[in-house]
DNA sequence: GATTATGTGGACACGGTGTCCACTTTACTA
DNA sequence: TAGTAAAGTGGACACCGTGTCCACATAATC
């Protein structure tokens, strides 16, 4: 281990997270300043500064631990999120879970500098991985690049944009992915007619 | 017409474009400061603020052009990109187009705010009343919630990730986004097999 | 050529960011 | 328990970008 935190720092890094989080939830990330979350935690400048260099790295922070407990429970997890289910159901699950998180936490994200930072945080390339090992169990054909289109409406902007501007309700949304993924599946045997768009 | 622009306030307007352009081509657009775009363009600080109260005005002015061009193809250009060739084949010239769009340009929306105001150019809608239509005339249905899915890969920042992060070609997103529209479809009739993955 | 409206440019004030360093507190050691 | 070193703290400070404002210049109109 290197070396202790100490106790106040401890303490303090509480107060900073609960204050930020407080303040990200009653307005947009990009208007809360470093200051306004320093004096709501009764901390100074420096301090912040210290542990987290920009807004980003503090809704990460935030972020991390609904993210920690989602990975947890796809790992090993009751199904169908979990295992044991076949792949199409945990991926509806999946969707589900995920759409619930981002209905839940997607302001965190929304107008700050982490929807950049996000996608180079180890969450992101979980759920790629997990999506990615449901798919090739499927054996959908060339899983690779499909991954991303199928993840990509879960980008935070995305998502928020589908929410806020075009009202699409978070059931529409995890529905179309739904459906989307159980169109695909192995290329059918020669002569088996295919249901697939001309 | 409401009221004719000055020879002057013309020419003003067109190097400040282009000196945005070159900036934005050499730096991401976070960095390009007004300051520098007026400086380049030889434009007083006011004078740019006049026209384009923002950077991200700016890019989506420089954007326009591009996307006009496009709009104009699809509506009335050769097919398979323009009327004519069935649905199938003009979705797939159309992500091919589009991403050659964003190959070319993605760099103006990157690392502005333009990505969220983007959305609320018509450009966007466009894009999405278009892919709709495509999808009702291949009879696929519940089309609504399926148009936001489809284009979400095509949002310049998760674009840009695929590309630059994962090292996706250009080919392996159209190509992703094609098979994907292709395993869509109307309902099967009752009875007959499914290709779709359990 | 005079008048008016439109456009121009740079000075300015404001606000947020991130750094720096003298001070305080904790954990360790004798 | 006192002493010491390391870790943590907080606020003052300088820097930079933004956006506004207004005196001036330039073009269109009479």
């Amino acid at each position: 281990m290197a070396g202790m935190e100490r106790a106040d720092a401890a303490r303090n890094r509480a107060r900073i997270l609960e204050a930020a989080a407080q303040l990200f939830a009653e307005r947009p990330a990009q208007d809360v300043t470093m200051d306004d979350i320093a004096r709501k935690a009764g901390v100074g400048r420096g301090t912040l500064y210290r542990r987290y260099p920009d807004r980003a790295s503090i809704a990460v922070a935030l972020l991390d631990e609904h993210e920690r407990a989602l990975q947890e429970r796809l790992l090993r997890g009751d199904p169908p999120l979990g295992p044991g289910a076949p792949p199409a159901e945990r991926l509806a699950a999946f969707y589900a879970a995920m759409v619930r998180l981002l209905e839940d936490h997607s302001h965190l994200v929304l107008g700050s500098e982490v929807g950049r930072s996000r996608f180079e945080t180890g969450a992101y390339g979980f759920w790629r991985a997990h999506v990615r090992a449901l798919l090739v169990a499927a054996r959908v054909p060339g899983p690779d690049a499909l991954v991303e289109v199928l993840l990509a409406p879960l980008a935070p902007e995305v998502y928020g944009y589908q929410r806020a501007v075009l009202g699409l309700t978070p059931g529409q949304v995890t529905e179309a992915l739904t459906r989307l993924t159980a169109a695909l599946g192995p290329a059918p045997a020669a002569g088996a007619s295919s249901a697939g768009m001309t």
